[in-house]
DNA sequence: ACAAAAGTGTTCTCCATACACCCATGG
DNA sequence: CCATGGGTGTATGGAGAACACTTTTGT
């Protein structure tokens, strides 16, 4: 943590877009909950969503993906936009230094981050096994947590949440992408699981494998072999159709 | 149109959110069609949604606002964000330049409207008989087109329409929004005229009244008169309920 | 009287839900 | 055997599509 690191910190950085940021809301599924991961800014009790910048010669979409592959080490992630948020006053100049100051940095008042940003809302469906949580340099924990005990955020990041939560529920049965939060094979208890964690609502476990087998997205691979003394479960692969 | 005036054209805007834009596919309904609201660039063949940009002093959704007011004349117009659109080569320096010079603005290499921008869409939806149509400072003719003969549009605006039009359909149910495409009343009529217009299909007369007024939604005010030789159809007044 | 508007009734199909029950199988 | 997984049958209710028919009403 030498301060040469701190000095060279912007310089390193390509050359950006300016006022325009992007956050991304990472859902994963472990556990039977439903779980975001989470920045905590260094030397502070501060929580946001994990983001960043586009670089000038990346896709908007590349600019989501890199940063999702930044913080979770992952290619392919399933990655859709939900919204913009662009309120004049949406972000905080004090709260922004403060955070800032607390990995030593210090902001002149016309640093670029001190200007006004809009903020494009991701949200990411993954496999949790698989993801490796990475902080970034301004944060020394990138952690999940329950999606019903989401700390307060800074700026206004929980209403991010709030939104990213309702655009998959409305999603869900409409897009299929609840597989998304799911490794490559999974057992049909575990996809209802998934439906019902995020619609909040019991699901009869007959009329749900009739209604997910009947749309032909599925493929039978073979028994997962429990060790339990029942009957093992079949594994299934999305197929897509 | 003096040369002064063009001196003074980038002068005068105020201070704007840089790398940032707002096009807006601005829908209407009339003789039974869709409509849609387009600007054709001074002295060219090339046409654009209206678009613009955002006044640092603003919300996102002022500006819009703000833009469609400036085109439509109208306050209080049903607007929606539907996408952001952000690949990197979405736009056309060469064009650009072309469309400048043709309004007789010449723009420098580092002029900021050839840098990169985003934009993000929106979609508004608009009663027709109200809307007065005007032109911004770079374009001779603000116009309605049948949405079905709409012509080539700069940069990604033709995929703009396509992803509006089919945020609209899919929304139409969910979110109730046909009734901003008419006068505050209506016939009963003229509703499924905008209904299977948008759906591209025909509705049976009866199945159609008894959803619709199912939603208690609608005041019923009084009758019409036609003058013609029949009953009068009811006037209804959205309530949202 | 006429023509269009408005309302009612009926039938069908489709789909989601709920629930009961049976079979399969690994230990 | 038994606990769990997996599958089927079936009744119910609601939504919506198709169609027929009646009633209303302005001119």
């Amino acid at each position: 943590m030498q301060n040469s690191n701190h000095e060279n910190f912007w310089e390193s950085m390509p050359p950006l877009l300016p006022s325009v940021s992007i956050d991304c809301t990472i859902l994963g599924f472990h556990d039977n909950q439903l779980k975001i991961l989470l920045l905590r800014f260094k030397n502070t009790n501060s929580f946001a969503l994990p983001g960043g910048f586009i670089d000038l010669n990346e896709d908007l979409q590349e600019s989501a993906q890199r940063i999702l592959k930044e913080r979770t080490g992952l290619d392919n992630i399933y990655l859709e936009q939900f919204y913009v948020f662009g309120d004049k006053n949406r972000r905080d100049d004090k709260l922004q230094k403060k955070l800032m100051a607390a990995s030593g940095l210090l902001l002149e008042d016309d640093h670029f981050l001190l200007k006004r940003f809009i903020s494009i809302g991701y949200f990411a469906l993954v496999d949790f096994t698989k993801t490796i949580p990475t902080p970034d340099f301004l944060s020394d924990s990138c952690e999940w947590y329950d999606i019903d005990k989401v700390p307060e955020l800074i700026f206004d990041h929980n209403e991010m949440v709030k939104k990213a939560l309702n655009h998959l529920r409305l999603g869900l049965d409409e897009k299929l992408i609840g597989f998304n939060l799911l490794p490559e094979t999974f057992t049909m208890n575990e996809l209802q699981s998934v439906y019902e964690t995020i619609l909040g609502e019991k699901i009869v476990r007959s009329n749900f494998q009739r209604k997910i087998l009947g749309l032909d997205i599925l493929q039978r691979i073979e028994k997962k072999m429990t060790g339990a003394a029942n009957k093992a479960p079949y594994l299934y692969r999305f197929i897509g159709k």
